[in-house]
DNA sequence: TTGCTCCTCACGTCACGTGAGGTGGC
DNA sequence: TTGCTCCTCACGTCACGTGAGGTGGC
């Protein structure tokens, strides 16, 4: 597809697209003579996860770069796992553990700021619980 | 307090204070001489108010601005209500039903974001797992 | 060939960051 | 009086928005 279906399917911008490319959070698709940029489902599926990273996460677009290339470096890994069964030397192990502890940071940030967000909406449903007492009491007993 | 310390209290900057002052975001501090700014608490507690709702719902200050003036208003009626305990003609009950549908409107921005922020932890956690197994199937069984 | 979409500059905007040069107040 | 913090411009930056002028491809 063009980049404008692109854009339009995933809620963005023509412009955003060529700017997440300049970054390299998009690859610099292959453009015969220069000319219009062709993706696929597989960079609409990745175009997809960095708007949702950004916008739930509000990270900055080098925070957004190092995110992903943790999340590219896990799939480099699992590929190689399934390539090769080979013996275990430790090596391995260690490289999971890593892994690990990146996902551990993500879920950490997520974590809090669900925790935020949950925190502010039984603030917000509390006023409103409270609000409409009052309006039913005052319909039920006009003065 | 002065600028410095309200901004290193609340995790901001004092230019992002003027900024928000310029914008309407907080009130210009009446400063004798037009010398420094002096915040007291309420300041310090709108302010507070303005970064979360700003970072947890990722506003623009133009959004802001219109969810802090339905805020506001909530509050001059909530006085009001206070204030005279008068005889009911409708216009009251009308009034908080207005406030009510932009507690809605507030409540239905939330629920959507931390569901989303919900989906993504649910995901990530998945994820974690998976991997978590099969570190431990490495450790048991070494090759 | 006609429309539509795409292309690359390049300047504009929003929400601040960051000095420059000068003044207030304990 | 000396430091520290504050003041107001004003230019820089990040993440795009928005034309200007020109080209690709069904």
């Amino acid at each position: 597809m063009r980049i404008g279906e692109l854009a339009r399917r995933v809620g963005a911008t023509p412009r955003t697209i060529r700017y997440y490319e300049q970054l390299g959070l998009l690859p610099d698709r292959e453009r015969r003579g220069g000319a219009h940029r062709l993706y696929d489902d597989p960079d609409e599926e990745r175009l997809r996860d960095l708007l949702r990273i950004r916008d739930l996460l509000g990270l900055s677009l080098t925070q957004l770069r190092d995110w992903m290339d943790a999340e590219d470096g896990r799939a480099r890994l699992r590929d190689r796992w399934h390539a090769t069964p080979a013996p275990d030397d430790g090596a391995r192990a260690e490289i999971i553990r890593e892994s690990m502890g990146h996902m551990d940071t993500q879920l950490g940030l997520v974590r809090t700021r669900r925790a935020a967000l949950e925190e502010l909406e039984d603030e917000l449903a509390g006023k409103r619980r409270r609000v409409r007492t009052l309006l039913a009491e005052l319909e039920e007993a006009p003065a």
